[in-house]
DNA sequence: CTGTTAGCGCTTTCAG
DNA sequence: CTGAAAGCGCTAACAG
């Protein structure tokens, strides 16, 4: 069958341990030796069992990433950014969907799948912010994202409020007075779509515009369809907007899709900004602009925290916000 | 530390094989042991070590996703798909980025990783259709994506030829004569690039017009930038175009975003269609005709080849082409 | 239907 | 600097 260490040791004239040594790079091996299995592991083409390792050790080598799913491209982009910084790490990324669906959510917090993987790093979407006592879980855990505060584990979220503030502030320079907002979670405590909404209050209050409830355009799941479906709504009710936020990219390009199909010009009619950054904003029609949440700066905080609690840390939670900002484009421009 | 079989045993009262029976499903225990084992497990909070069990069994349940990047919505969207349905065989997914590297690709492939997955699906870019010989991997390997023929290893592969026929004939058919075509790999003999130019040629063959070399825009990586890139050099050189098959969608997005800003009207003055039918192609400006090359099909096609060899199928390499079909929309809508 | 034994391939003591 | 022995937690094989 497979070659093991055993095969390497005999043929190298050494013990298992030694080769094991070589192998791990373990520094006290002699020169000669060293060479000597080296040539050994070459010639049988030996590779560890990554199996066995992981059950002497303890430790696998594997994180877990749970998301809502990986066809929301701001998702996509960061399972992409995290799997670059793990590798730099030497550790894989095992990928699971929850779509954003409370069960589910549990399923994975609690999974088996969990002694497979030597953390999580995890972005609910469906758990409620009082129920941080579900995340009392017995491995490294650090929470991307906005839903859950003051709980258990590590958390690194973007900076919601002040980004969406600035990208409402961005409009109000561009003249806009009339700014509608879309992706308003009715009845919701917390969560992203509050701050931005708090985010977007705080703009208006800053430029004394008042503000009216019925430029809130409500949007459950933040898709390009129930962003379109929003605007259209929000057109619908003959309100008078000269500017939208959209709390994420998805729902402005979606708001944009809209706007088109009913002959709406944006900018000059109605000016758009989203947030997120995704790389579609760029090559929207117009290019929109949005506010770029440090992706990167988040994927390499976060499995750097990972780490360190894989490491053994004890230190308190803790929550690290990434820096912003407003990436201007035509959709904003007049 | 950690609670073992063991201590569900004692707390039970019965032997390890017991509890192991038990948790694998074993019909053949009496369902008074089983309830009284279920017990001690729920009372304990004990799961399996799944490190122990693939150190055992030599299966760890994993399967390996190599592909170039998961920015590119379309391999986000096959991610996702493929994730949901290793999940229907009991499998979570290990993604790997390649970023269409050949040594990226090479090293994916014999890594030591491979010791950890049962498996793997591999979408390679980079490697050259006469590399077959190192696909001669010694674990179970399914390949996606069009560049590697005849190769060792089981196939699942979209309707090329086929796709980007339908595509340029769907033009024909809303009356365009003067068809260019995005994406061209000059100088290549195999892949995705040679096979979609067959299929737009002999789209042109069955109408009876001319191919003209001035109609065809190289574009090396198939991004939202290149074809954007593509679309404005072919507009410069002042050729007569009235439709575009671009040989994805990235490129297709591109395209429409230079003939936004240059005020081209489309479908009026040009045509536009892609091949993918990712999410986006839905909310562009216009919604983007595509060629839906049955994604859903091909993960559920790839994983399920793949669950066969790993549990020790030995017929030859196989190869499935997916169905596909025009998803007509407003770019090609005249 | 259930228990005993052995061993998957590795790393960790502990000696030398 | 290297070797021998033990054992990580599980399941396959074989008894009973």
């Amino acid at each position: 069958m497979a070659v093991t260490m055993r095969h390497v040791a005999e043929r190298a004239g050494v013990s298992v341990k030694t080769v094991s040594n070589v192998v791990t790079g373990y520094p006290h091996v002699r020169p000669q030796t060293r060479e000597r299995v080296e040539r050994a592991i070459a010639e049988l083409g030996y590779q560890v069992n990554l199996s066995a390792r992981s059950l002497r050790q303890g430790r696998t080598g594997i994180i877990g990433l749970a998301l809502p799913e990986l066809s929301l491209p701001y998702f996509a982009e960061l399972a992409d950014s995290v799997i670059r910084v793990a590798e730099q790490h030497g550790l894989v990324v095992l990928i699971e969907q929850t779509g954003a669906d409370r069960a589910r959510e549990l399923e994975v917090l609690h999974s088996e799948r969990r002694r497979l993987t030597d953390g999580l790093l995890f972005s609910p979407l469906a758990l409620e912010p009082d129920e941080t006592a579900l995340l009392e879980v017995g491995y490294p855990l650090v929470l991307l994202g906005e839903r859950i505060f003051d709980g258990p584990a590590d958390h690194v979220t973007m900076a919601n409020v002040e980004g969406a503030r600035a990208a409402t502030t961005h409009l109000v320079e561009r003249g806009c007075r009339r700014i509608a907002v879309l992706g308003a979670h009715e009845g919701e405590r917390m969560g992203s779509a509050v701050l931005r909404l708090e985010g977007y209050r705080a703009a208006l209050a800053d430029a004394g515009l008042p503000f009216d409830p019925a430029l809130v355009g409500p949007a459950g799941a933040w898709h390009r369809s129930t962003g379109a479906e929003a605007m259209a709504r929000l057109l619908d009710t003959g309100a008078d907007v000269d500017g939208v936020f959209a709390m994420n990219d998805a729902l402005a390009l979606g708001a944009l899709h809209t706007l088109h199909l009913r002959r709406v010009a944006v900018p000059q009619e109605i000016a758009v900004i989203g947030f997120d950054d995704v790389d579609d904003a760029r090559y929207s029609q117009p290019p929109l602009s949005s506010v770029s949440p440090g992706r990167e700066q988040i994927a390499r905080t976060a499995v750097q925290l990972l780490v360190e609690r894989i490491a053994g840390s004890v230190v308190a939670p803790r929550r690290v916000v990434a820096d912003f900002e407003v990436a201007a484009r035509e959709s904003t421009a007049r």
